[in-house]
DNA sequence: ATGAAATATGATTCTACATTCATGTAATTA
DNA sequence: TAATTACATGAATGTAGAATCATATTTCAT
């Protein structure tokens, strides 16, 4: 079900040389800017090349065309969330599942905000290349699954529907960091208001939403 | 904050006559079709005009231009949805805030099935029109905020922060929707399985998703 | 130092639209 | 039934941008 495509495979040619390295980097660099900045479609090769510094012809050395430089981009980004986050946790005493739970969350806030394009490129997807759209969530949300489900088994977890609950997991964390990151002003990083923001939601998954209700007829 | 651009301004000329009406439907329905299968980018206002039956000129009586054909669709569909909601909602006999949450999930994942097109036409603005977006969540996120700050007067809902609820409320059903409506195959409408998703949604927002551990150190 | 492989160039080609406009037809009103 | 307003047409225009290619330069292993 999950795409096999590597990020390399979309690569018309490899870079074989510290120049040819440089390049790529420049030119990915710019693309990400651009993409984010003024979607996809809307994005020129012709400007793309440009801020880059490099010229028209120096794209297709290394990209067969547009399209395989912007699937290129998100698959980068898959991975590059995946090991920030991992990387970061490992080098953490947590004690419970909770506590990785939102540690998870705060470096996922932590990295759209040192990663600012990261939703616009992953979420044009959805329209410029839906493939890899359904396969980044649904990666994601195997892995969530699969650990959510051992902490059921610990005793950590209610056992509710994993699937659901990764879903819902992802759709909470993705719109708080839409609504608190890329839509008002520009975050400082770290900032404790967006801490809290996770801890807030944190509170939800503790204890739940509603109460029931006393008396239910007049 | 909230936009004040109304669908109808964004008519260069409002029909006056039925065929008008009927002619400004199609090319709604159209366009509709069009945005969602292939984007709105790739869809060419002669595409669309040929699949409502008019000519190129026909879509320049009613529209200034693409986007703002664009536009008016995604005002018409925030209007439609929360109509919707709202009718089917005044409809029911509900005693409790949860109740009210549980059946308006229900609706939305509803209206998905009968308007398979929604995700499509209102994600895309995060791209084609950003500022209708982000008016189109945060005029949610506030009707939620509202409605939510009702039910903790009344002791339905635990005291949390209610802006991170409503964003956390509309992530979770727009991820399932998401996952179980617009990703995986067609589903008929009404289907049992697709209310399981809610009420197992509902499950975690009743209860909560973690346990407190109860030995933490070995 | 030299040649083969790698990298770079940008004018040119080709195509796909979006939008305009001059003209024509239908509907409505007086 | 004439006159006015609403609606409809599609060929023509203009432009932007994706991709090519023949040629030039750089890199690097030997």
């Amino acid at each position: 079900m999950a795409s096999t495509t590597t990020a390399d495979s979309l690569l018309k040619a490899k870079p074989k040389t510290k120049k040819g390295e440089e390049t790529l980097a420049r030119l990915c660099q710019a693309a990400e800017e651009l993409f984010a900045e003024k979607s996809y479609y809307s994005a020129s090769v012709s400007e793309i090349v440009m801020r880059a510094g490099i010229s028209i012809g120096g794209f297709y050395i290394y990209f067969t065309d547009k399209l395989s430089l912007y699937k290129y981009m998100v698959l980068q980004y898959g991975r590059k969330l995946r090991k920030y986050i991992a990387v970061q946790l490992a080098g953490m005493e947590l004690d419970s599942r909770r506590a990785m739970e939102r540690e998870g969350m705060k470096l996922f806030f932590d990295f759209c905000i040192e990663n600012p394009a990261i939703f616009s490129i992953v979420w044009q997807s959805l329209f410029v290349a839906p493939e890899l759209f359904i396969d980044y969530y649904d990666d994601f949300g195997k892995q969530y699954e699969k650990r959510l489900g051992d902490a059921v088994r610990t005793g950590e977890v209610r056992p509710v529907n994993l699937e659901v609950a990764s879903y819902v997991l992802m759709g909470a964390s993705n719109f708080l960091a839409h609504k608190y990151i890329t839509f008002g002003p520009p975050t400082p990083l770290n900032d404790e208001r967006l801490y809290r923001v996770v801890d807030d939601m944190m509170d939800i998954f503790d204890k739940g939403l509603f109460i029931e209700k006393p008396d239910t007829k007049k």
